[in-house]
DNA sequence: GCGCTAATTGCAATATTGTTGCATTTAATT
DNA sequence: AATTAAATGCAACAATATTGCAATTAGCGC
């Protein structure tokens, strides 16, 4: 996974860096969103220390290269796990357990493209966020109401 | 228009101070997200100087009441257009000129929850911006381009 | 209009997040 | 191993956001 990103970094000119690297393993192992300086604790905490500047120019780098997303709702990062996703980004977040789930689907962003064309609009990219709650929390709540 | 959520918020028991007055009026005038700051720099540039601490809690207070949304994008706060937007917020970002639009659609809406529900998410709300180029810019990049 | 009271605002201090320029270090190449 | 462009670290700073508390004010009854 992370040797997936590091030869694709490579692969594009840039050096594959231990703080790079750090970065990759932070975002592979969590699929909750992380905002800089999560990763910089995360990471001290295991007794590696990166300067906060370092990691926001690799998460900027990291973005446009598409590794990597920001989530528009928290400002907190995740790996990117679809590498076809052409100007379309569709989440999930869970509420409770503040999980996010990456998704495409080729007929709701032709809906949506339309949509917009129709208006007039041109459309570049679009990014959709859904909030509410994944399967796993649903089934927690429903427990718990009983 | 600022009179309708002046009534909005004095019918569910908030009081319409000057400070809120304000910050509805900048929210009006301008089709393009502000951010706190932004508000008060142009208010000050009128000669009404609001703390910053109180234009976050407005802002705060309006987008809980609906009357404003903050856009995921850019972070900045746009006016809600929409009163019956449940859930389901729809915007339309120019990269040229900056204006947001924001729409709705029923149709889009129920192809996005099915979606989610297909994979066992319970969506609560959800968030869909679109980037791209208005009609009018479009237009005028085409001049351009000749 | 006047006083009363809870709601709201302003202020000061502080915390958090993000940026810039420049010196130092390091990955990739020969 | 030496070279060099790329990348990092550091320090300083800028911008954005939050908190507690004192002062003010809108809305209410009179």
């Amino acid at each position: 996974m992370v040797e997936n990103s590091i030869r694709s970094l490579q692969a594009r000119g840039y050096k594959a860096t231990r703080p790079r690297k750090l970065v990759l393993e932070v975002l592979e192992e969590t699929e909750k969103p992380v905002s800089p300086y999560d990763i910089q604790g995360i990471l001290l905490a295991r007794g590696k220390h990166l300067n906060h500047v370092t990691i926001y120019r690799i998460l900027d780098l990291f973005c446009s290269l598409n590794l990597a997303h920001k989530m528009l709702s928290s400002g907190g990062f995740v790996k990117c796990s679809l590498n076809d996703a052409e100007g379309c980004h569709r989440f999930m977040v869970c509420q409770d357990c503040g999980a996010i789930q990456e998704f495409a689907d080729e007929g709701l962003c032709q809906g949506e493209n339309e949509f917009a064309r129709n208006r007039g609009f041109h459309t570049q990219y679009h990014i959709s966020e859904f909030s509410g709650l994944c399967s796993h929390c649903y089934r927690k709540q429903l427990q718990l109401a009983k």
